[in-house]
DNA sequence: TTTAGTACCTTGCGGTGCAAGGTATCAAAT
DNA sequence: ATTTGATACCTTGCACCGCAAGGTACTAAA
């Protein structure tokens, strides 16, 4: 019941910065969907396919990202994604944002 | 339009905490609704009246918070929240839950 | 008795994450 | 040859929730 709470309330935040998270991972390395999902796993940033799959569609039709289609040596081909300038401009923005925010939770904290 | 998706993103960051915030205001003191987002205003955490109200409404059925109505000198009486025993666990585990993100983040800039 | 200020609350819409289910490719085992 | 398992892509339907807009009510001053 009350886990079930900080559950929510974790996942609630989570998704604040998702897009932001999405985005500073393919500003290192251009990734494919599923090692995506693995990454943001490891950061303990929860995603599942549903999700993220929409969610890059969206990116990408908002010209933050294209892809290009890469074989794979196992498995069917791989939909690479790569930050386009105007991500990458957003994410300097996300950057300030992130920032401001934390300023913002410091000070209701203090 | 640039400017519309920046809007967007600061907002979708801000509504993740939106319910931490909360408690961490009434943690400090008691407040009545206008009054709550008139501070959430001034810690830049922009809300609306018909975004806080239903939210009230959910903690307090969630047992988090509790009401007492007090007169007003000038104008109708005013619904004081209170933050409750369950309210206060609930904010610990928030912020737990908040530094987490944040050293993620801080790993995924890096 | 009208206007202005303060305070409470509800309704309808649109956006979005998630669970579940679906499709396709490749390679190894049967 | 065909089944199985691994990998990878994508869609659908539900439910939740913030926000804009509109509504009610009390008080005091014009």
């Amino acid at each position: 019941m009350n886990k079930k709470n900080i559950e929510n309330i974790k996942s609630q935040m989570r998704r604040g910065v998702l897009e932001y998270c999405i985005l500073c991972v393919l500003d290192k390395n251009d990734a494919y969907a599923s090692e995506l999902i693995g990454k943001l796993k490891d950061a303990r940033i929860i995603v599942v396919e549903g999700t993220l799959y929409p969610l890059l569609t969206r990116q990408k039709n908002q010209g933050l990202l294209t892809y290009r289609w890469e074989e794979s040596t196992q498995g069917p081909p791989r939909k690479y994604y790569t930050l386009t300038d105007k991500g990458r401009d957003l994410l300097h923005e996300m950057d300030k944002a992130w920032t401001e925010i934390v300023e913002t939770l410091d000070i209701l904290r203090k």
